[in-house]
DNA sequence: CCAGTCGTAACAGTTATTGTTGCAACAGAC
DNA sequence: GTCTGTTGCAACAATAACTGTTACGACTGG
């Protein structure tokens, strides 16, 4: 599995946002991020617009522009985040059709979409029972 | 998520081969799975080898060579199957380190890691629970 | 010795991710 | 109205993983 980062990247972000307003600042910029999360702003800006798509944060443009929250870490899961970024199936079919004449060929594909669906639904569910509040207070508790 | 067929294919190869060997045959070769699978043979060898290392699968050489089960398939599940071909973890953390003079940036992977290990623990239970036996025996019902 | 199959290395094609540069668009400050 | 700092976005390179393919040595029963 080529795993990516992304849903790491996009709740570090989320994160830091939330944690800077609380801090009294209305906006973040994605330099700020990128500095935290060690890489490119463009890499963050590229990430939030779309979660911004999603309806989990909003930008502003013009000096003083940045990125703000467009809800409550309370009211956001990884599951949120992780529709907002990840596009494909966990696991893939073949790539070319499998034989159909063939019995296994020709049943392999139904039986084992059925079963990566239940696995999905089940990380789906896993996903949603952690907020974003819980990761914030998570990364706040951990010691020194 | 770059999701790879290799599960599928794996189980699609193990399937076969239990069949294969219920109608009287001792062993399977490599052309012959892929031709149901519509790949390439050595695609199949090179996934049961690792089935093979994992003592899913036995493999003979030399005339009539080909491959035949290690175990009855009642007794192997899809997680044997998913840690003999998936070697990395389901989602990655940060590819560089992140900024640990940030409170985010220092907290967040270790944060992650714990919810990460959660899940991929959950869907080890969910792939233990198929067996490939539950796999063919549905392939083989599938409606022609 | 022969024939058929595995075992494995090597390489190409494709795709996804990540990082990077560059620049237009925008909006507030002056 | 111009300046300034930031987003928005396109384009491209580097890297890596997966898949397919070719090639050929190793093995073993006949």
């Amino acid at each position: 599995m080529s795993a990516n980062s992304r849903l790491t990247i996009a709740a570090h972000a989320l994160a830091w946002i939330g944690l800077y307003q609380r801090q009294g600042h209305e906006v973040a910029t994605s330099e700020q991020i990128a500095t935290s999360a060690n890489t490119n702003p463009v890499v963050i800006r590229r990430l939030l617009g779309e979660l911004r798509r999603a309806g989990l944060v909003e930008s502003r443009r013009g000096v003083g522009a940045g990125w703000s929250l467009a809800r409550e870490l309370e009211s956001m899961t990884l599951l949120d985040v992780y529709e907002a970024v990840e596009p494909g199936p966990l696991f893939a079919m073949h790539r070319t059709t499998p034989d159909q004449e063939c019995v296994v060929g020709h049943g392999i594909q139904p039986t084992m979409q059925r079963i990566y669906e239940g696995i999905e639904q089940t990380l789906r569910h896993e996903l949603a029972g952690v907020t974003l509040e819980n990761v914030l207070q998570d990364v706040l508790a951990t010691p020194r």
